[in-house]
DNA sequence: ATCATTTCTTAACTTAAGTGAACGAGCCGG
DNA sequence: CCGGCTCGTTCACTTAAGTTAAGAAATGAT
């Protein structure tokens, strides 16, 4: 499993022994249960996740109904927007599927990268890197038709379909479920022809 | 013009005069002429931007039709895609007003950062912040209608709705130019009620 | 295995956004 | 000052998403 870890840690700056042992030292390994909250509306957390088994989703409850805003799969990282600006979470962080998380601290972080300077240079280039990545996504999202967005979710992301609920993934690509359904049939009825 | 750039650097870190001096001799400051094109679709570019006056905005050209997806205006960073991909541009960068930017190449960022450990601190900061609040508006757009939207920019950037031309707004909240103006006709009409 | 609950799909109807076209207003450029 | 553009609005029509409701399918718990 650290294996996971130094491998993509690898693809940013290269750790020696002393480092590699420094990090699992902080036993930041979690195996956390489907359907496990991770984080409530309305709470104030320090932790910080990165997905290397499974999958994780955050979710709004706006006017009484689910809004699924993001999933987080393998090699994918999340730090909630409650832990930088220290307010409570506007959302939910839930266990789509038993999965085996990374989890840290704002506290260990920032021991971290004060005393590796390399660590803090990962942090921004990985920061750097995911914002330049989400920008990308916002842009098609808002260029795109649902239906655009569906199909380029089934190049792209096509395990998620199958992993995920369609009650989720609708509000995922900001329809309601039964569009969703509505523009499946759609298209396989143009496939036909 | 220094003083702004400095007190906004000052949320963040504190410089010493040195500091101070280092940035200041690296020139960065530029006047841009309202129109001028700052990146263009195809191109490959090392430059990032600040946003000290003015406003500027990212645009696609897709189906023959221009889509713009983001405006930056005053204390507003934006690091291009391409620049932390080191692949050809997407979309373009133009200046709506005339403006006064910082900009900052990547070689120059590398250089601050090894000189100045706090800098890169700074940028991981700075980044982390960033990811979060476009995640914030990214779930904003996802879980609401057109209308909402709108409603929530009039709050949020009541500016950006008198200093930017329709067309550009209408495609930022992901409509067509004659929906927007017929989803304010509506939001007038409701008011009179 | 059974029952209850949740999830997914389908359908009919409503509402809002997309499309194509036309018009007037404002804005350069000559 | 005029003519050509772009821009914003409006309208009629089309298309797709929201809504409400019902039933089928899958899931989970006992």
């Amino acid at each position: 499993m650290q294996d996971i870890l130094f491998d993509f840690i690898s693809k940013y700056i290269s750790l020696t022994e002393d480092e590699k042992d420094a990090i699992t030292s902080l036993n930041i390994f979690h195996s956390v249960k489907k359907g496990t909250i991770l984080l409530k509306e309305g709470q104030l957390s320090q932790a910080s996740y990165f997905v290397l088994k499974g999958c994780i989703r955050v979710h709004y409850i706006k006017d009484g109904e689910e809004k699924t805003t993001a999933f987080y799969t393998e090699m994918d990282a999340l730090t909630p927007h409650c832990v930088i600006h220290k307010t409570p979470s506007d959302y939910f962080i839930s266990c789509v599927e038993d999965s085996i998380l990374l989890v840290s601290s704002s506290d260990m972080e920032v021991e971290m990268n004060s005393k590796f300077p390399k660590f803090e240079m990962m942090c921004r280039m990985l920061s750097e890197e995911l914002l330049a990545k989400q920008q990308m996504d916002f842009d098609e999202f808002k260029t795109s038709s649902p239906e655009q967005r569906y199909l380029n979710l089934l190049q792209r992301r096509p395990d998620l379909i199958r992993r995920v609920p369609q009650h989720q993934l609708a509000s995922y690509l900001g329809i309601k479920p039964q569009s969703l359904s509505r523009l499946r049939a759609r298209i396989v009825e143009k496939d036909k022809r």
